[in-house]
DNA sequence: CGTCGCTTGTGAACAGGTGCACAAAGCGCT
DNA sequence: AGCGCTTTGTGCACCTGTTCACAAGCGACG
């Protein structure tokens, strides 16, 4: 008897999915709580956030019976509960390695700040940009990434070198004790079981647009080109 | 009898997973052609893209059959195919608009471009920007967006503004017939449902790396803390 | 204080995706 | 030609995630 327990709740008690979820229902959150709104209920909060109100009231039911029967969720109190299931209520340093045209667009982007992350550091290989100040912090060489990484106790990584460079950076990170990377490179990055990586592939979500558009056009112009006999085609059962 | 058809080829054939995957496998096998590798087998190609071979067969067995058994796939004709698959040998013109950090950023990317994008439009909404040239592109005012993507018959629209702006110029895109749009914003986009959406959010994957951030140290450092009773107990049958 | 209407939380059916394991199929060597 | 090695393609069982539908719970109002 293998202790089968229940798959979900082996890794941390939240589905992957819903995780991915959460963070909309927080921004969405943050706005209705500028709004003044006191509650909302599970219709309006998931309507505002693109989902079915079933699945945000399974959602929320990972982390806890907040929310009252016949009344909605007190929208404060779940900001602070969302948070915290998040882990967002500690506050982790970020460097950012490669600052490039992207790398310049995440220092400045504000989104950051004001989820709990602070941009201990921005790192680059360009020895010219060494101290250069963008969004208030000095850029570093390459070369003091190691010392860098130590000295701010930095555990989430940014990549977003070009794709060359990434593999190597994202090695000599996790060496230094960096456990999560974001990798905004354009390549597969090899790394030990422990450490987690996220990616962000600004072409590759182009690519499942491109392939969505095809399907459309294919139908409108009624091509037979590929393999499209769709229609649905309700009530054609004579035979 | 409501003609229960295969779920996944009611749509287009392939699942929407495999779809997101084709990418990846197309990034990698171009890496491969460039080595000059004539062949891959799906446990080399699946090891390059991160994932198992059993998956990555069954992938690339909703294109076709293509891949010799003993063998493996022939790296150029496998490129071919995926491209084809995922609507690439058509080439589509893409706007993008808001040129900040992040909209300079992305016209200067070059990814877009070698995989059959052409960046036909940049579009901001400050007057003193129009007509500066990015990446070989002169910025145009929010102002002509409508005439500009008539002019391209643009059907992906790139939405790189700040979050307040992004349903007004969505709104906008989708009254001029684009069918696609890829949203950097940090907004929830509502549009029709013949309208594909797809939205890359930097800080949302950031809060998910620090979710995870989150278990790891819980587990590290032995807090009771939330609920985190783990450690897989393989043999612990002892009452 | 009872009743009524509204909204949450959840059990159960369903759908989609993953991984295993193996039969089918090609290649090269003898 | 035949044999054995390799690798594809796929049927099947499992598992995660989604959706439906409804009982339980809470507040408001008479």
């Amino acid at each position: 008897m293998p202790v089968p327990r229940d798959a979900a709740s082996r890794r941390s008690g939240i589905p992957d999915a819903t995780v991915a979820r959460l963070p909309i229902y927080l921004r969405v959150l943050g706005a209705f709580a500028e709004s003044g709104l006191p509650t909302v209920s599970s219709e309006g909060l998931a309507a505002a956030a693109g989902v079915g109100s079933a699945k945000l009231r399974k959602d929320l039911s990972h982390l806890g019976s907040y929310g009252t029967r016949g009344v909605g969720y007190d929208v404060e109190y779940l900001v602070y509960q969302i948070s915290r299931a998040l882990g967002l209520t500690q506050h982790y340093p970020v460097a950012i390695i490669g600052v490039g045209n992207l790398g310049h667009a995440l220092a400045n982007y504000a989104g950051f700040g004001t989820r709990g992350f602070q941009i201990a550091a921005l790192v680059d290989a360009d020895p010219r940009r060494a101290g250069e100040v963008i969004a208030g912090i000095e850029i570093r060489h390459l070369d003091e990434l190691e010392t860098i990484i130590k000295e701010h106790e930095i555990s989430i990584g940014v990549i977003a070198t070009p794709a060359a460079a990434a593999q190597d950076v994202c090695d000599r990170l996790v060496a230094c004790g960096v456990t999560s990377v974001l990798n905004f490179a354009p390549t597969v990055l090899a790394v030990p079981e422990s450490v987690d990586v996220r990616k962000v592939d600004l072409s590759i979500e182009l690519q499942i647009l491109a392939f969505h558009e095809q399907r459309k056009s294919a139908g409108l112009h009624g091509e037979p080109g590929v393999a499209v006999p769709d229609v649905v085609r309700t009530s054609v059962a004579s035979a």
